[in-house]
RNA sequence: GGUCCCGUAGCUCAGUUGGAUAGAGCAACAGCCUUCUAAGCUGUGGGUCGCGCGUUCGAGUCGCGCCGGGAUCACCA
């Protein structure tokens, strides 16, 4: 990176010219503002403490220093403390060419050191996906890619709570007001089919909570007490006790939801290499409270149930095994962290998981580390925000939720009668079609969410559909799509254009030296993405390429009505930045069309 | 109440880890298709970066204190 070259002789400057070493972190190199002139520019307000001369002189004397010994450099030009440095336009013509054909500038091919181990989508199976867990399942998705893009090993992990309580809910109301509906006998989705009793359970449970307040009971007791509740727990009881009727019933629908969940992670693009289920872990955390036991990190009340004591850490006593012996959320989790470590031995074991939980996994990790489990450092909650609703977060069982499901037909719909109102697509046959309303929707979708910072809550409004126009997802597919149709109007394919490029005859205009550069900054931004586990930074990054490629497609003439030798340059840099818009994109999980 | 996160244009969001006069999109208004895709481009208006104090050559960015919004503090997951 010139930018490493360029901070490395301003070290050598200073040390010339004033006798000093300075830190590091003192020397700033920027991209220039755009209404000054320059590449690159030194912030030289640290140096003068230095060189014991004001800022503008010492300006002055370091870029002479830069321009004696950089042979990339052009001039300088000092304003105020600031040194901006052009760069001969040689540097930006080199870098393309020798770049061009690389068909994974950016990305970093082979994976070195200890693997990441991520964990995303994680659902329960007793309803099905809403729109935060579509912004769970596209940033786990994206960071696995982006995090592969930066050289490492990813592992990605789908860990399915598919029992509990709240599982033990929707199947009492499946046998108690189901007729044994099934997927194949109502039409419905498996995990749809399966919500519907989950929320008949809740309208239930309510009604009895309310009789029985009537009768003089309080909020609490008649939670409790409500008959269908006591149902609910006696089924919880019989499945861990391996009853055989209730576990037949609990695989027959769980069936149903991994069948439907399968159907929305397939259109929704992402996948895992390892899938597992808290039915067969959840037992695991166990061996790890009696370790806690023996090493005396934790202790028993006298009803046998077992706690942690974390109030020297900051934090309260927690419970980690029940006192019949059941294991809670976090006993799992222990169980589940420690396989992790001892299958695949991770430097890093992210967790996407909302916000929510971010006590939970402070607490994981402090158990983890009263355990002697030095790794537990590597254990990284990347907790994402909320996805809000005008009048509030969304409630699975109050009904008030965005289905994953009828929102991505929703997006199809609307990508379809777009299209069809622009009438570019007369010669698409039913199955183009298709791909491309899909595509096109599903780029319209996960740009919306991936394009904000994680740890922001988001705002989704019901009422208005997700843009189509501006800074969205179908705009920077469109600006592919445009590219791609420049090389259909050529008689040649764009490869065919290297052997004829003559870098003699290029000449940048301003623009074009801008799109050479943001391609040239491909990289930083897959690296801070990565370091960030931001995928938004890639979002931004992919907008900001198309958005300047676009102001330059519209007043420069590509391919027609310019000589041979400027045409061979321009296709060849379309095509460029044509790929590095897939690249990037694809680092999102969105997918480019030819044509739109 | 304790802890954590957020607060930037009417709305939705950026802001390169402390640099120059804070940027995009949407919405509004005015323009641009006999030329490679107008899902596009150009222009206009719109800001006390929640408020205050501090740190320093320099603060939207760092620290402290308020104000507002959210999350969490279960023998739920």
């Amino acid at each position: 990176m010139i930018a490493d070259k360029l901070a490395e002789f301003t070290l050598k400057a200073v040390h010339d010219l004033y006798g000093q070493a300075i830190p590091n972190e003192l020397i700033q190199i920027e991209k220039t503002n755009r209404e000054f002139t320059g590449d690159y520019t030194l912030v030289v307000f640290p140096m003068s403490r230095f060189s014991k001369k004001s800022p503008a002189d010492t300006a002055h004397e370091i870029g002479a220093y830069l321009e004696k010994n950089i042979s990339e450099l052009s001039k300088t030009e000092v304003i105020k403390g600031f040194l901006n440095i052009t760069l001969h336009d040689n540097f930006w013509v080199n870098f393309f060419i020798e770049n061009l054909n690389n068909e994974n500038f950016g990305i970093n091919q082979k994976a070195t050191g200890k693997p990441v181990v991520i964990e995303y989508s994680s659902p329960n199976t007793n309803k099905p996906l809403h729109l935060g867990h579509i912004r769970n399942n596209l940033l786990g998705f994206s960071l696995a890619q982006i995090l592969k893009a930066n050289g490492h090993h990813v592992v990605k992990i789908n860990l399915v709570n598919d029992r509990g309580i709240h599982i033990c809910k929707s199947m009492l109301a499946w046998i108690k007001w189901g007729n044994e509906a099934t997927p194949e006998s109502t039409g419905l989705k498996g995990d749809h089919l399966i919500g519907k009793y989950y929320v008949l359970f809740d309208k239930k449970h309510k009604e009895q909570i309310a009789e029985f307040v009537h009768r003089g009971y309080t909020e609490d007791d008649a939670f409790e007490q409500a008959p269908i509740m006591k149902e609910a727990k006696e089924m919880l009881k019989k499945w861990e006790a391996g009853d055989e009727e209730v576990l037949s019933i609990w695989k027959l629908m769980n069936n149903w939801a991994y069948d439907g969940f399968d159907q929305t992670y397939k259109r929704l693009g992402v996948d895992f290499d390892y899938i597992n289920y808290e039915s067969k872990t959840y037992l695991d955390g166990k061996k790890m409270v009696e370790e806690g036991l023996r090493k005396e990190v934790f202790y028993k009340r006298e009803d046998n149930s077992v706690w942690v004591d974390l109030r020297d850490e900051g934090l309260d006593e927690k419970l980690l095994l029940r006192g019949d012996g059941t294991s809670v959320y976090i006993t799992q989790d222990l169980g589940t962290a420690q396989r992790r470590h001892d299958q695949f031995n991770p430097g890093q074991m992210l967790y996407v998981v909302g916000n929510e939980q971010i006590y939970h996994f402070d607490v994981l990790k402090k158990i983890l580390k009263k355990l002697g489990r030095d790794w537990s450092k590597n254990i990284y909650h990347l907790s994402y925000g909320m996805v809000e609703l005008p009048h509030g977060r969304m409630k699975s069982r109050e009904g008030t939720v965005v289905d994953a499901d009828d929102l991505m037909d929703e997006m199809y719909e609307t990508a379809q009668k777009t299209t069809e109102e622009l009438g570019k697509t007369t010669d698409f046959n039913e199955q183009q079609l298709h791909e491309l309303y899909h595509l096109v929707s599903m780029g319209a979708l996960k740009y919306f969410i991936l394009r904000v910072d994680p740890k922001k809550n988001i705002l989704f409004n019901p009422e208005e559909s997700i843009d189509f126009n501006g800074n969205t997802g179908p705009f920077i597919q469109y600006t592919y799509a445009r590219i791609q149709s420049i090389f259909r109007k050529a008689e040649k394919s764009p490869e065919e254009y290297i052997p004829l490029l003559d870098s003699t005859k290029i000449e940048l205009s301003p623009v074009e030296k801008e799109i050479i550069r943001i391609i040239y900054e491909f990289p930083l931004a897959i690296h801070a993405a990565g370091e960030n586990y931001s995928p938004a930074t890639i979002a931004n990054y992919a907008y900001e390429l198309a958005k300047t490629y676009n102001h330059y497609y519209q007043d420069t003439p590509i391919l027609k009505r310019v000589e041979q030798d400027t045409a061979n340059f321009r296709v060849l840099l379309s095509w460029f930045t044509g790929r590095i818009i897939k690249l990037s994109m694809s680092l999102l999980g969105v997918a480019v069309p030819e044509k739109m």
